[in-house]
DNA sequence: CATGAATGAGCGTTCATTCAT
DNA sequence: CATGAATGAACGCTCATTCAT
């Protein structure tokens, strides 16, 4: 069976627009979008000043493309999770946990641009387009719980958002904060890639206690 | 009893500046630091342009005297709180859930405006502010968390970090979302200011129910 | 007789004006006029910025305040030398050149400022005062010349104005390059205050050995 | 037999950049560094204000290229007078003279523009290459005068600097009163162009007759 | 398809000066 | 008599974008 992930049809984009691309997210993410120019961007990604504007047609354009580009792989993958029969309803968060984590931590320069953006929100093109991902984030995370209050597992009167919010803002947060939780772990923790590896462990089974704090019956 | 509240000694602005201070702080949560031109804070203050200058020095030590201004107000109270000898420990917990909430809520602007500065940190002098605040609040959670420890309410190997971050995370994405928050549960959410009481509340609760989680024995 | 020298007459400052006044001098000849603000005056000198506005006017009629202030001690004193009837004309020039090099080294920080002012002249009143105090300096010039004529000591056909800039040019032209006198003849001269003795004899006695070329029948 | 003049291998600039140099040599000239503009050299030469930062990288930058550009025309061409075995060392200083005289009238603007760094010299760079430039003429004066000296012509102990000073010095004062001269010798001066050439003429003869006094036993 | 040249607008800042006290 | 507060204008510079080639 042919399964085309979204960013099969996604536009594709030549070599060189994907190094715009690459680069644009690396100094989104440490500088702001304000604070780039696009001759930033040129000089770092070693292309003409003009190409950005030529390529994308405008810095805000530039923007937009890499949302886009950006959020068709960190929608969660869940389809096949709903249809899933074998795992249990709180496997099933778990699974969406470990994923959401596991981009996270893969994509943390395209995330703090993203939450900068959420945050200030002036393209409405890009909200728009965060909104629709939120939202379908947001009915999957629904179903998934309705699924499991269907087979009595989880307690009623989950409040999604807050749920989704509670998966979010850790990792937001933790992310943030990496250099702050290696200074105040300073001896339990470990260096260089194995911190990342560290850190995604004790995040997610940081969210999975949470999670079972809010599905569950009996917190 | 004399009790002199930090900002009791902190550096006090003239009407003007503290006009200034809210302008930035408001333009600064909207549009951003680079997003912000001082014109447009002179404008929307109703100044003049070299105003700012005059009594800031730049536009960098606006932002930063707009972080010392308003982090002396939000740092926790929390040593009376530690001597406190009635609550039990995780009451005390719940006090400082409900003060930090509440004071997120009351002040989202500037929430917005340090959310922003962290994620990039490139002013050094507010960075080192920010993670001289992180340094106090997680120290004294470690203690509040310690105390419970002791006292065998709650349970050993707590990551404080992980800890901090989920109060704040959730708080932050919260409040980023509250649109979206609206909009999900558009029939069941009041609107106005009574929806403001309705989030601290719904956000007060949640967070109570993952302290629980990540403090007591049995999650 | 009473003689009343022309400083006599001249508008006196308080002491607060004269250290504006000098402040200034040295500011306008180390930075220039345009390359000097007020602020840099008023911080240098220790008072309020409004206080030169206040006591002259402008930044402009402060600058023409300090040339008619130390223009007036610049006059050549020649009158007496005129009528003195024991001196050669020659001894006469050598008096002249002698008070000029004395002049131009005990005040370089104003002869930079007045050099600087010929080279631009942007204000018309500055230049007015230049242009009389130059007119004098000739007549005087001339005078001293015609009488060595007259005694048939000096040649006839001196260009006045010439033997002026001779005079002038190469004191300028040696003040302004200290530096590069000092650093060509490093081992031949002494440093420190006796560097400037030295300049002074060296120029003066240069200065001899033109004049006579100029003005004496074989050169 | 090819003769590369040093301008030969200098930076050449597009005729727009020429014509911003000479703008800015002109405005320079006449209003000092700091009193001019970049606005006013944009619209002098009719260009955009960017064009300035986009060619030249900044104000200061295009002092510094005016500086660059300018020098290497003026520096003394005197190697291969040096060489030269058929004219006496004195024919050799005349030479020099004229050639000095002859490049600071028909570069008026620009020594003015040197004149007025040099008594400031508040950039290091050019200050570095007006050194370099005075310690070469120097260098190629000493040489002259030791040839002359070695020959018998020339008296010993001569000053090299000081009597750089006395040309330069001349010359400087006589290009910056020129309006008084013609003023003072009203009656006797040509008008328009020829007075240049007048200028020249007096200007020459009267250094060559410094020098003969400055170079040969007896003044 | 790609790029150096060029532009108008706006940036943060500093200027000399004025004004209310 | 003296000064801190305040101002409009201008400063040098950088911005995103356009255009001719």
């Amino acid at each position: 069976m042919f399964n085309f992930a979204p960013e099969f049809f996604s536009m594709s984009y030549s070599e060189k627009q994907n190094q715009i691309l690459l680069t644009a997210e690396k100094l989104f993410a440490n500088k702001g979008y304000d604070g780039t120019s696009i001759r930033d961007i040129a000089e770092e990604a070693g292309i003409n000043i003009a190409m950005i504007s030529y390529y994308f047609g405008s810095k805000e354009k530039l923007m937009q493309a890499l949302f886009e580009e950006r959020t068709s792989h960190i929608k969660l993958r869940i389809e096949s999770l709903l249809k899933n029969t074998e795992l249990t309803p709180f496997q099933k968060i778990e699974v969406l946990i470990n994923d959401h984590v596991q981009k996270a931590v893969e994509r943390q320069q395209f995330y703090k641009v993203m939450l900068c953006e959420q945050l200030l929100n002036k393209n409405p093109e890009i909200s728009k387009l965060l909104l629709e991902l939120k939202k379908q984030n947001a009915d999957y995370m629904a179903e998934l719980i309705k699924e499991g209050q269907k087979k009595g597992e989880f307690k009623k009167n989950v409040d999604v958002v807050l749920t989704m919010n509670t998966m979010t803002g850790v990792i937001m947060q933790t992310l943030m904060n990496q250099e702050f939780y290696k200074y105040y772990n300073n001896t339990k923790t470990p260096s260089g890639k194995d911190f990342h590896e560290s850190i995604k462990t004790n995040l997610t089974n940081h969210i999975k206690v949470l999670f079972k704090a809010i599905l569950s019956y009996e917190a």
